[in-house]
DNA sequence: GTTAGCATGTAAGGAGTTACATGATTTT
DNA sequence: AAAATCATGTAACTCCTTACATGCTAAC
């Protein structure tokens, strides 16, 4: 119970996935990871990782100097998270989500950087549901500056028109992005059976304007 | 007292200064003004104006048919505000803020979008602040990248590729206006007596990373 | 006469930040 | 031994959203 899917929620349990990890190291990744996109503060972390514990989505490794880092050596204090098998089925259902949850701007960037555990059907609905998006966007913003026309001044315009151009540039990237996916059919298992798996309430979240 | 200092509230009254409004209108101008930059519903804009009243920065004309849309005949139940005078002068401080609070990714496009209200200086510094930020970011991203070298995925390094380019575009599109601010000197009021006034401490505000 | 859009609001709460508090370990 | 960085946490708070509640007016 509880829904509780926070973006966090996602990245930490992707992360931990790669790789079991401590809080800090959490951190300094999911800012590399998610370069410029978004930046989490410890006070939003440390928070998260004891609630996926309370789910028992992942659990505490006391002192994990086993797998990766052999730099470091006895270092106690720090607690090494793990998924359980849980926390592996819950990134699965996170990682299926190609409804809006997942191309909205805030999230958007979150699911890509973990595409490569993704199924390829659903990293292809998710850019083609983020194109159409800021499709949609284009168009809003198109008309309301066409209607506008003269009355606004020049810096107002120049932000629109700036705004307008990254939108453009991204779905231009996007469409690259699906081409190439369409391109290369049968990446990661399940392309057959037609795995659909429609018990998700969320995806069909209307966004009303 | 109480600095309640959001992006809305300067949104709110930027608006409000170009012309009474009330708040249904309020929001949409708040939408094509800003763009794809932000959006934001009644649920913040009706408290928000709720408590700019209260803090007396605008006042509730009850039917203002008076400026504008013609089209537009009895309909009442409408509540049109217009800035006081503490307004003004409480906008006129907003805009002048130059340091770090003006130049962040939230709160970056509202302060430009007003920048035909804003002083010629101040103008100035909030964009080689926003530049310098950007700056930084890119080079955080570059070394980290260079650090993780091959051990990203093809999709986590195609997002950071695909960020580090906007940032970058960003940066161009900076040093475009930064150069035209300065070829076009003394455009708005007081360039002259050095208008100096650093009776802003948020000013000061460092960013530890 | 009913749908769509205009217009205003409120209560509950989600998601994350800031600032603080603490201590161990490594570097200088 | 001081300073930096590693490492973990918490409490209070901010800002905004969602979902609801209400009613009026214009179009179909």
């Amino acid at each position: 119970m509880s829904k509780r899917g926070s973006v966090l929620e996602l990245a930490v349990l992707g992360l931990l996935h790669q790789s079991p990890m401590h809080g800090y190291e959490l951190r300094k990744r999911l800012s590399t990871t998610l370069g410029a996109f978004r930046a989490f503060s410890y006070g939003s972390l440390y928070p998260c990782l004891k609630s996926l514990v309370a789910q028992g989505l992942i659990v505490e490794d006391a002192a994990g100097d086993d797998a990766g880092a052999p730099a470091l050596s006895g270092k106690r204090a720090r607690i090494v998270y793990r998924l359980t098998a849980e926390g592996k089925e819950r990134l699965q259902n996170l990682l299926a989500e190609a409804g809006p949850a997942a191309w909205e701007d805030e999230n958007f960037g979150v699911h890509f950087a973990f595409f490569g555990q993704t199924d390829a059907d659903v990293r292809l609905r998710i850019l083609e549901g983020r194109r159409s998006r800021l499709e949609e966007r284009l168009e809003n913003v198109r008309t309301s500056v066409s209607r506008a026309a003269g009355r606004l001044d020049s810096y107002t315009l120049e932000l629109q028109q700036h705004g307008l151009e990254s939108v453009e540039r991204e779905v231009r990237w996007l469409n690259e992005l699906i081409s190439t996916e369409r391109s290369t059919a049968s990446s990661t298992v399940s392309t057959a059976t037609t795995n659909t798996r429609r018990d998700d309430p969320s995806a069909v979240t209307q966004n009303k304007e």
